[in-house]
RNA sequence: GCGGUCGUAGUUUAGGGGUAAAACCCCUGCCUUCCAAGCAGGUGUCCCGAGUUCGAUUCUCGGCGACCGCACCA
């Protein structure tokens, strides 16, 4: 499709197909359904597995520099405590209690009105280019209408998290201007919490990871030891992470439960970390289009550096144009040594490796491409989905949903279907074929209903390709015919011919 | 978390204080020599709980879930 803006598809539509097809159902379903988590169907675990297994086999088992792990859900609450999880990973919030209004507390700043050297009142606004000129103008204003007399000082600008108890009463509402309805900043900690052992006590507290790259932090010696890796190498894993969103929308976008696919990429400290940070940003994007998701959706957003989270040098989001907007698929951040480095503090245990070339001792830095399956998952979706009119024989025009995933990571490769059901011969010839196919690949045999139903069928999940075997395949030459899903054209060809396109389009 | 809208087969919808309907899908059989054909038969539904009522899927309240806005998204 070259059309730079095709018509949006709705993501009614796509969840639509989702359940018909057997991708994604709400996890729980039949309780009444539990916000923020899915199941995957027997398409859904197909397609998601296909995912995992492309990242896998070209992060890791074609490359000779990266190895790949997998680590425990649960790990000792110190791993949180040192990668700044259990402190950090916590939004204070503030509420108003009239307007039902939450802000940010390091979001909502506030200033005290202070005139002669006495303060007088205090206003509030929220953070903007020019926080501090607002903050001021509000004060000029404060005293106006007050029509208090003397000097005005220059306001002193702070956030929220730095208001003292008792000032908290005295600082007017955003939304009201008036104050006593805010409330303290309250902390909602983003990590799911569960006890380890029979105790219940604060001593059993443990956390679910809301990440999975600790796991390559918390056993980087290990693999050093262990692993036979040497500078520049990474660390891969690919698992399950949690988070308790406060709410969770867009469908797969943001669940509570989700699978990430992860990998540090370890360099010399004195490695040029930009260039590596671009080969990987590169390396993601290419990535990307092999497994069928189209550069037109592309593009990538580079944060802004006061934005920065405080342990990152560069961060860039592959982005990905979603029914519901452009999103963040893909974060390649560049973190330099901080992770290492809190675990060596943290725990006590040197993070540092010899380095042959200097002779020296260091810590390496990290480049971390992180991408979310389902993310990943989602945007094929929505990619891939199309609804397109169709011309018939009879010159009529009917309406066929398609989705165009790449043959690497449709759930089905090919169908075989018998071109009658109600023939022997067809049947066992079709069987025969498919018996052969399915010990290599997945694959579907379907012999109910008209042949172009069938098709059609194949189409909504995604099959790259169909066979139909017909009486030319018993009483000639054994070809059948191939139907191409996007084109639907058809071919004839032969079972050599097909393990080879198959060998070829399948890797 | 706040506000709004909503919740009837797998899907899309109709209906309604007296135990529910259609189309499509799906399954079975017949038929069918390549794009959702036809005929016959079949499975399957009022989100959950409490209240009002002789009786609630329908009304009320609460919960859960979905969508849309706001806020949030280390």
């Amino acid at each position: 499709m070259s059309d730079p803006s095709p018509p949006a598809v709705s993501m009614e539509s796509i969840v639509a197909l989702c359940k018909r097809r057997g991708f994604i159902f709400q996890s729980s379903e039949i309780y009444g359904g539990i916000n923020g988590f899915f199941d995957f169907g027997p398409m859904g675990a197909e397609l998601k597995k296909n995912i995992r297994d492309c990242w896998w086999n070209d992060m890791v088992r074609r490359r000779d520099d990266i190895v790949g792990i997998e680590t425990s859900i649960i790990m000792h609450p110190r791993v949180w405590e040192a990668s700044g999880h259990v402190a950090g990973f916590t939004d204070p919030l503030v509420d108003c209690k009239v307007s039902k209004q939450r802000y940010r507390a390091d979001q909502l700043f506030f200033a005290e009105v202070v005139v002669d050297g006495q303060t007088v009142g205090y206003v509030s606004a929220l953070e903007s280019e020019n926080t501090a000129d607002q903050l001021q103008e509000a004060a000029e204003s404060f005293k106006r209408k007050r029509a208090i007399q003397g000097k005005l000082g220059a306001v002193a600008v702070r956030n929220m998290t730095e208001a003292r108890p008792e000032e908290i009463a005295l600082i007017p509402s955003p939304a009201t201007g008036q104050p006593g309805s805010l409330t303290p900043p309250r902390s909602f900690n983003m990590m799911f919490q569960t006890n380890v052992g029979a105790m219940s006590d604060a001593a059993s507290v443990a956390y679910l990871r809301p990440e999975t790259a600790q796991g390559m932090f918390a056993d980087f010696r290990a693999v050093v030891d262990t692993g036979r890796v040497k500078l520049p190498f990474g660390i891969a894993q690919i698992g399950k992470s949690f988070r308790n969103e406060i709410t969770p929308r867009n469908f797969l976008f943001r669940s509570r439960e989700f699978e990430q696919m992860e990998m540090e990429y370890f360099i010399h400290e004195d490695a040029d970390w930009q260039k590596c940070h671009r080969e990987w940003i590169n390396w993601c994007k290419d990535w990307l289009l092999s497994i069928g998701l189209p550069s037109s959706h592309l593009s990538e957003y580079n944060h802004p550096r006061e934005k920065l989270a405080f342990y990152s040098r560069g961060t860039t989001d592959i982005m990905f144009r979603y029914p519901f907007g452009v999103q963040e698929l893909w974060g390649i951040a560049a973190r330099g040594d901080y992770d290492l480095m809190q675990h060596e503090k943290h725990s006590g245990i040197p993070q540092s490796i010899f380095d042959e070339a200097t002779k020296r001792k260091i810590v390496p830095h990290v480049i971390e491409p992180a991408v979310g399956v389902d993310r990943i998952f989602l945007a094929l979706l929505c990619a891939g989905y199309a609804e397109e009119d169709v011309r018939d024989d009879k010159g009529g025009v009917e309406r066929r949903t398609v989705l165009r995933l790449s043959p690497r990571i449709a759930p089905v490769k090919v169908a075989v279907f018998p071109l009658l059901k109600n023939k022997p011969e067809l049947v066992a010839r079709a069987q025969e074929i498919h018996r052969r196919l399915k010990r290599k690949y997945a694959v579907f045999y379907d012999e109910s209903g008209a042949i172009g139903r069938r098709y059609r069928r194949q189409d909504e999940i995604g099959t790259p390709w169909c066979v139909t075997i017909d009486f030319e395949t018993i009483e000639k030459d054994g070809t059948f015919t191939l139907r191409d899903r996007d084109s639907m054209q058809q071919t004839r060809i032969g079972e050599a011919e097909l393990f080879a396109l198959l060998e070829e389009k399948v890797y």
